[in-house]
DNA sequence: TGGTTTGATTTGTGATCACACTTGCTTTGA
DNA sequence: TCAAAGCAAGTGTGATCACAAATCAAACCA
């Protein structure tokens, strides 16, 4: 066979095959404790060990362990002086002090994209606008999973537009780090009267659509202030009706 | 011996003796690497290998594939498509991307560190100044170094009184992800004429010992806007009189 | 009965090994 | 002479083992 031929026949297998990547189980094991981290499915203040992790998720304790590793350095988990690992507990300052933090860097980000996203990326993010509502319109009872999944879509489509590698991956460690605070709010959300957050979506949208940074930063603070304040009543109602270790 | 006894004499013991701490392979490893990449002992675009590093270090692979895992995490190194690591590679993007992340997140802190600091801190930052000053009266020769660590030490001390345990370590985040970058302008700096940094850092306590939050955070934006715009210049003719790769 | 001690189990840490992939060089064949 | 195949050294990944520290529980004594 001569060589153009080989050539040609090696770029029609390519265009078929999709590229089969290299994963390795370190980085699934971390990845999947990304997701239950962010999605809330630890609770504050459960530890987690290496063995028990690693029976879970069907692998030997190797890449468990430098999962967990990584997870401490980016403050979404945290070492205990007994070596043990848990997910950080609530706290009243944490919570104040995650907000300001979030509230900072994420408006950055957003005060960044309006300036920068094309009309192709706005038209992007309001289609999720619909897909919300349609989501909202049937009320299945898995709905908060399926929301908190949509709201971090929709948060981060829009932040990857302010172009900056830096801010990026540290937005998604204070996801990581809210995640387990957040989701408690969000159960409480779903039993109170819950205003909709897609009419705070819709108002940040509508700001990025004419490139108003500044209003595009209120909406976006306005909005993640939401649950962070509702816990923090939360949590100072039950420190006031009794404290208990 | 009674048990008061017992109890009164290990209080005795316990005053005298200074706690041991329990460090692992794994933390030392992982600080000493912080502190060369912060030190800017690694060039930027230099790969490392576990084998090798582990050699450098007189350990065992374990514990330098769990930092080296660690870091990747806090983008102070990065994992190339071969598995390999090295550290990043400067590029302009990247220098007015950090220039810009650390301006929001160090400027916050400061502003915050401002309205915050209690005359005793602030005693103690200025007595740095002198220390500075002190130093550079005499030139050593090992003047970078000894210059970058009290620089060091000086931001952070500062940092710390901020209050907030979610920025300061995106901040040492920050500062790993700019040591190798600023390490190539701290260089030519001293070669330069080379105002003195002294001045800004003095201009940055006199705000802070009025509480001016604003005025700390321009002054310390100005500071450290420095090495990045004259990282800047140098990437910029040089690219300007020929491409390499 | 209450507090202490002792022993067994669990857990994290580090070392070593086996394996797969990459890389660079040598060898081979046209 | 040159390009492709093959080989060898080096590298990261994951599994397993050994060990020390922590935890928990039962046994023990006062």
């Amino acid at each position: 066979m001569q060589k153009a031929a080989i050539e040609r026949n090696n770029e029609t297998i390519a265009a078929q095959l999709t590229p089969v990547g290299r994963e390795t189980v370190q980085d699934r094991v971390y990845s999947e404790l990304r997701r239950a981290l962010i999605g809330g499915l630890f609770e504050p203040s459960q530890v987690l060990t290496i063995r028990g992790l690693a029976d879970a998720l069907v692998t030997s304790t190797m890449p468990v362990r430098e999962a967990l590793g990584r997870l401490i350095t980016e403050k979404a988990l945290e070492a205990l002086p007994n070596r043990s690992v848990r997910v950080p507990p609530i706290t009243l300052e944490r919570i104040d002090d995650l907000l300001r933090a979030r509230s900072l860097i994420e408006g950055e980000a957003i005060a960044l994209a309006a300036t920068r996203m094309n009309p192709r990326q706005i038209a992007s993010v309001e289609a999720m606008l619909g897909e919300w509502d349609e989501m909202r319109a049937l009320k299945h009872k898995k709905d908060i999973d399926r929301e908190a999944t949509l709201n971090q879509s929709f948060h981060f489509e829009i932040y990857r537009c302010c172009g900056s590698a830096v801010l990026i991956p540290m937005i998604e460690s204070l996801w990581l780090q809210s995640g387990p605070c957040i989701r408690v709010a969000i159960y409480a959300f779903s039993d109170a009267g819950e205003v909709d957050t897609a009419h705070y979506h819709r108002s940040i949208v509508a700001a990025l659509a004419r490139q108003d940074a500044q209003a595009a930063r209120e909406a976006l603070v306005a909005d993640i202030s939401r649950p962070f304040a509702f816990l923090r009543d939360k949590l100072q109602s039950a420190s006031k009706e009794g404290l208990r270790a």
